[in-house]
DNA sequence: TCTAAAAAGCTAACCGTTAGTGTTACGGTC
DNA sequence: GACCGTAACACTAACGGTTAGCTTTTTAGA
């Protein structure tokens, strides 16, 4: 897939990276709401439109993880170890997920993010995709050709679980006490927690 | 609360609603991102600064009723028969506005929505505050101060199993099918079923 | 009738975003 | 090594939602 970028794709992916230290360090130094897009654009020497090819939002700098996040999400249930139930491999995710983002690091971007209406707002509709891409993942995992009501039901909850957590007291214990109460919403279904294959409607 | 409107309040709901059925109707006809706001102002009569004195964006013209569900999703909480349960109350108001949205005459309008990104969008960021609403009021019900993770995921789950079963084929048994798995999960936080005041962490 | 305040209006801009159109730099090919 | 197709980038100018600043109209209440 990528393993000799060459030096274009090197380039292409210095020039994002740039934007999005240029941005992060701009809406870090005067807020976001304070720092224009052409600012942005001035200040990391590129063109507005280029910063527009790498970004599809002004929102879309500051959450840069954007599409790790959802293939972490797919990928905790694609390739977890055969042994182990959906329910629990989604659980350590979460928990890893929760953990990343509440560091002490990460601390100032998400107070950032909790000020904006903004980027709350493009947050929200960002987990519903990332809950839309693991329903489909779950549906495959049950062989099923697309997701029922409630595979996207679970991706919901699993969402919802992260979103929750990260804004508690205690996100680790509220990551937990959700999952039990996700692990039970699972169990009626009809899925069997630890083989794979069952129905769920 | 809203005895005598007095002419003044009355002038400003005519003026609300002459600029919602306006823009409805012209979405309607030519489509949401084909009308231009500057447009449904001309054709309401009204100022562009009028418009927004109502509405706080393009997109609340479509989701006038904003508030109405917003108020019923608490409602069904707060002034549900004392001998009811949350989960059940909290079912029959999903199905109810369920059978609202997906009613012959509110097709053309949801397809609208489905069809643009930015109405998507907001819609989620909506449902997120009806959320928040939601789970202040479950909270209450148990004579907690403020939300617990606990209340929160429960009530995320509710607007979630909305969302999801709008756009489920059928839409109807999707709500009940995630409601038996929220109510399985409300059942392992604790609280029991029939009777209120019971702890949920 | 007079007044204070709410509602509506007008103008002009701000800012995110995109269309249209070049220009440069790179990768694969002869 | 020169060549060509294409991906990346740039520039200009605009579009469309939104707001600030300020004036005018309308209404409730004294």
């Amino acid at each position: 897939m990528t393993e000799q970028p060459g030096r274009r794709e090197r380039k292409k992916a210095a020039t994002r990276q740039k934007i999005a230290d240029t941005a992060l360090r701009l809406f870090a130094e005067r807020g976001y709401d304070a720092v224009g897009i052409r600012e942005v654009a001035a200040e990391a020497d590129v063109a507005v439109t280029t910063l527009f090819s790498h970004f599809s939002s002004k929102e879309a700098l500051v959450f840069e993880q954007d599409e790790d996040f959802e293939q972490r999400l797919v990928r905790a249930v694609t390739d977890r170890p055969s042994h182990e139930a959906l329910v629990p491999a989604l659980r350590r995710e979460i928990h890893a997920m929760v953990r990343h983002c509440t560091a002490d690091g990460a601390a100032p971007l998400w107070r950032m993010i909790e000020e904006s209406p903004a980027l709350r707002q493009y947050e929200e509709s960002m987990r519903q995709r990332h809950a839309q891409s693991l329903a489909t993942a779950i549906a495959a995992d049950l062989d099923l050709p697309q997701p029922t009501p409630t595979c996207s039901a679970i991706a919901r909850f699993v969402v919802d679980a992260f979103s929750v957590a990260r804004e508690a007291d205690a996100p680790q214990t509220a990551v937990d006490q959700i999952f039990r109460m996700i692990e039970a919403a699972w169990a009626v279904t009809g899925a069997t927690p630890p083989t794979r294959k069952s129905v769920a409607v």
